[in-house]
DNA sequence: GCTTGACTTCAAGTGAGCTTGAATTTCTAG
DNA sequence: CTAGAAATTCAAGCTCACTTGAAGTCAAGC
C-alpha cells in the first residue's frame, strides 16, 4: 500500500480539482512531496485537511483564516483527534453566532422586516419624520 | 418637503456608498428620476429597496437573485407592505434551511466532526479501508 | 460671476477563490 | 522503447460586488 498520493488521486477522493489543490499548496494550506521528477505526492492526512479546509469555508471562513487555524497544528507529527477537536472546538461558537444572526433576520422578515429598515407602517410610528436621517453618517447602520 | 432626493443623501441614509448606488441602479436594482442636469434623484422608497437588498444579501442572495426577486414588484405603484412581505416570505425556508445546515455541521464539529470525512477514530470503524477511495468520481461529496 | 463641492460617465482596478490554456515533462502500460 | 495519460509551471482569465481615478459638468453660496 503506497503511503503517498498523486494530486488526481486526492482530487478524486476530495472532490476537489487539481488546480484547487495546487492553488492550496501555493497558498500553504496544504502540503506535498515530490516526486523524483518533481511530481506531488500527497500523504493520505492530506485529505483530513482538505476536508478541514471545505468544513471551514463551509462555516464562512476564509482561506487566508483557515490557513491560521491549520498553523496551529503541530509541526512534526500526525494530527490526533485531540488536535482535530481542539482546532474545531471554537467553531461552535462562531456557527452559534451566524445562527443566532441568521433567526434575528427571519425575526425581522416576519415581524417589523427589520424594524427601522423595511416596515412601511410600524416603523413609521416608533420613527417619525424619517428620523434616521439624523443620525449622521455611517456604513450600513441598517444591518450592520 | 421634497420629494426626491440625491444620491448623497441616500448614501447617507442608508449607509450604502455612491458608487455601489449607482451600481445598484446600472443592474436595475433600483432606479433614479434625472435632474434638468442629469443629475440622479432617487424616490424616498429607493430606501426601503436599498433595504431589501442588503436584508437579501444577508441571508445570501447574489445581487442577480435580488434583482429577480425585486422584479416581482408592482411596477405602476409605490409597493405596500403587503407587497414586501410577499417578496419576503418565501425567504424564511430559505433561512430555515442555512440555519439546519450550520446545526448539521455543529453537530459534525461536536461529534464525529462530519462522518466520513474529519473523524479519526470513530470514521475508520465505519468506513475501513479507506472506502470513500472506491466510490468514485463526484464532486465534493464531502460536504455537498 | 466665481468658487467650491457634489455630481456625472467611463474605464480600469481590487480581492477572493479559483479555472483555463500553453508549452513541456514525467510516469506507466504494453 | 514508445505511446499516451497525467503531471508540471506560469501567466492570464473569470465571477462577484464593488471601488478608484480621471476628466469633465452641475448646483449653491457669496
Amino acid at each position: 500500500m503506497e503511503t503517498t498520493l498523486p494530486i488526481a488521486e486526492i482530487a478524486r477522493r476530495s472532490g476537489v480539482r487539481a488546480s484547487a489543490l495546487r492553488f492550496y499548496e501555493e497558498r500553504g494550506l496544504i502540503h506535498a512531496e515530490r516526486s523524483a521528477g518533481g511530481q506531488r505526492r500527497f500523504a493520505r492526512s492530506t485529505l483530513r485537511r482538505i476536508a478541514f479546509i471545505l468544513f471551514a469555508q463551509k462555516i464562512g471562513l476564509s482561506l487566508e483564516e483557515v490557513a491560521a487555524e491549520l498553523a496551529k497544528l503541530p509541526d512534526g507529527r500526525t494530527p490526533t483527534r485531540g488536535d482535530w477537536e481542539q482546532l474545531s472546538a471554537a467553531w461552535t461558537a462562531r456557527i452559534d453566532a451566524r445562527i443566532a444572526e441568521l433567526e434575528r433576520l427571519r425575526e425581522g422578515l416576519t415581524g417589523c422586516i427589520g424594524c427601522g429598515c423595511l416596515s412601511l407602517t410600524h416603523c413609521k410610528l416608533t420613527n417619525p419624520g424619517d428620523r434616521v436621517g439624523a443620525k449622521g453618517p455611517g456604513a450600513r447602520f441598517w444591518m450592520g
